[in-house]
Formats: C-alpha cells, structure tokens, sequence
DNA sequence: TTTAGTGCAAAATCTTTGCAGGGTA
DNA sequence: TACCCTGCAAAGATTTTGCACTAAA
C-alpha cells in the first residue's frame, strides 16, 4: 500500500519517454510514502538511495512537465511536491504553518475555464491553495 | 481610473492600521496600474518613488497579511502580487510562458470548504492558478 | 553505440535579518 | 515623544547552469 508497484512506475517513465534508472524509481517511491505535498529538501532526507541534490531539482522539473507530479506552493518560499495521483488540496494558517486537508477539488471548473479559452484546449496542471488564521491562533491573539 | 483616490488608500491603510507613508501609497498606485499579478522586480520598475527593495518586501508581506493585496504563484520562482480587489487568475502555457487571463474565480468553493473545516472559520485567501500548454506551442511540437 | 541521466562545483536569483537613522501619528 | 517605517549592508535560502563522467536503451 505505501508503494507503487514496479510495473506502475515502469509504465509511468514509459508514457513519459524517461529512462527507468535507479533514482528515479526511489524519488517516485519517497514521493508515493510522502502522501502530501512535500519540498526538495524533506524528499531528499527521506531516499533511501544517494541522490545528489542537483539531480533532484532536474528530476521532478521533469516529472512536473511529464504530469507525473504535483507542484504547487505554499508561501513559503519554496516548491512542494505531490503524485498527481494522490494530488489534493490544503489550508495554511499564515500564522503558524497548521495545515489541514481537504478533498474537494477545483476540476470541475477547470472544465468551464478550458472551454471558454482560445489559446489552450486542455489545463494540464493547476494549483489551488488556501490560507486562513487557524482557530487556535486567531484565539491568541 | 487608473489609480485609486486618496481617500480610497487612505481608508485600506487605515483598516489595517499601517501608517500613510509616501512609499506605501506609491506602491498601492503602481498595484493599480499593473491590473495583474506583478514579480517584486516588475513593481519595482514601475514605481515613481524611489524604494528600496528591502522595504518593498516588507511592505508586501504587510499588505498581503491585511488581506489588501493577494499574492499567488506562477511556478516561475518568485511570488506574484495584485490588489485584492482586482483579483483574478490565469492560465500560463508551461513552454512559452503566455498567459490567459479568467474571471472565475473559486470563491463558490471556499464556503463549502470552510464550513466543512473544524480548525478553520474563515478563508482569508487563496491561490488558484492553472497550466497548459498553449495550442500555439503545441502545434510546434 | 548513442543518447539521456547524474554528480560536482560554482553561480544566479530571490528573500530575509539586524541595525541605525528618519518620518508619522 | 513614541513608535513605526525605511535604507543599507550583509547573509540565508532556494534553484539553476556548465561540464565531465556514467548508465540505460
């Protein structure tokens, strides 16, 4: 349950037109134990194959426009990253970084949005990110 | 039309309880012309005044907490900012970087999330941004 | 073998912090 | 006057680039 299969993965690097390598197999799998979006540096702390930082950066830019992956961001100053397939959505307290998760997805209004463009046939990716004062801290203040 | 009167920037710095200073009403006008999400450096260009842009990243983060300004993100690597009230999202195709403005916003979705959320009341702001790949470059594939 | 992937070193970019001086209420 | 705001210098953090070597198809 906490991993893909080999053939899941397989197929993924496949369609993509990515060789099947080694790193790559472990960051899908770093990523799939993850199940919420996650930064370069925790995704690197948590391989369990040395993969060098650099590396890291090129892989999920990659996985990112295959549309393997996730990416979003949580002003923080930095990119998070997620399986497409486990992709969901969170609220931030802009307070003290409490997170809480939510299920309800913007796609059916992706849908609307992309047949009223001109330019673009069909929304690869998205973003959709709340933020709030969580309960506790709007108390303290 | 292009820019907010006195006593509409009056009132917004006022709520938030950030003094009227020269610099800060200079930056909500250039806001204001921009009519869109602007990168720190781009709203630096355009300001009249001179300010630097350790202050302008002050100045943001304060407006961005006072809920006057809503920040958001364009995967390019910096933060994108706009007046609040001017609010809407975009469509960027990942290979050009072209970019298609939509009026839809989430909002409907916000109620359902927040009532549905036990450490949460109120959404403050979110992100909600979406990418493609613009039928111009797909052709050119 | 040929092309794509990786590691290393270095640099570029974006953003934050501490402190002293200046402006606003 | 008291406190907030701003500029300056410096540092911190994240991400990218070039090049040589290695591994996958």
């Amino acid at each position: 349950m906490a991993t893909y299969t080999a053939n899941e993965i397989d197929s993924l690097l496949e369609t993509s037109g990515l060789k099947r390598t080694r790193g790559r197999i472990a960051v899908l799998h770093a990523l799939r134990k993850a199940h919420k979006p996650i930064a370069i540096e925790d995704l690197h702390t948590s391989l369990t194959e040395p993969i060098h930082f650099v590396t890291l950066y090129r892989m999920l830019k990659q996985f990112v426009d295959a549309g393997i992956v996730y990416q979003t961001d949580l002003r923080s100053g930095k990119a998070y990253y997620e399986l497409q397939r486990e992709h969901h959505h969170h609220i931030t307290c802009t307070k003290c970084g409490h997170q809480e998760e939510f299920s309800i997805c913007a796609n059916p209004l992706l849908n609307d949005i992309s047949k009223k463009s001109k330019d673009f046939e069909d929304i690869t990716s998205h973003t959709f990110e709340l933020f709030s004062v969580c309960n506790s801290c709007q108390r303290s203040t």
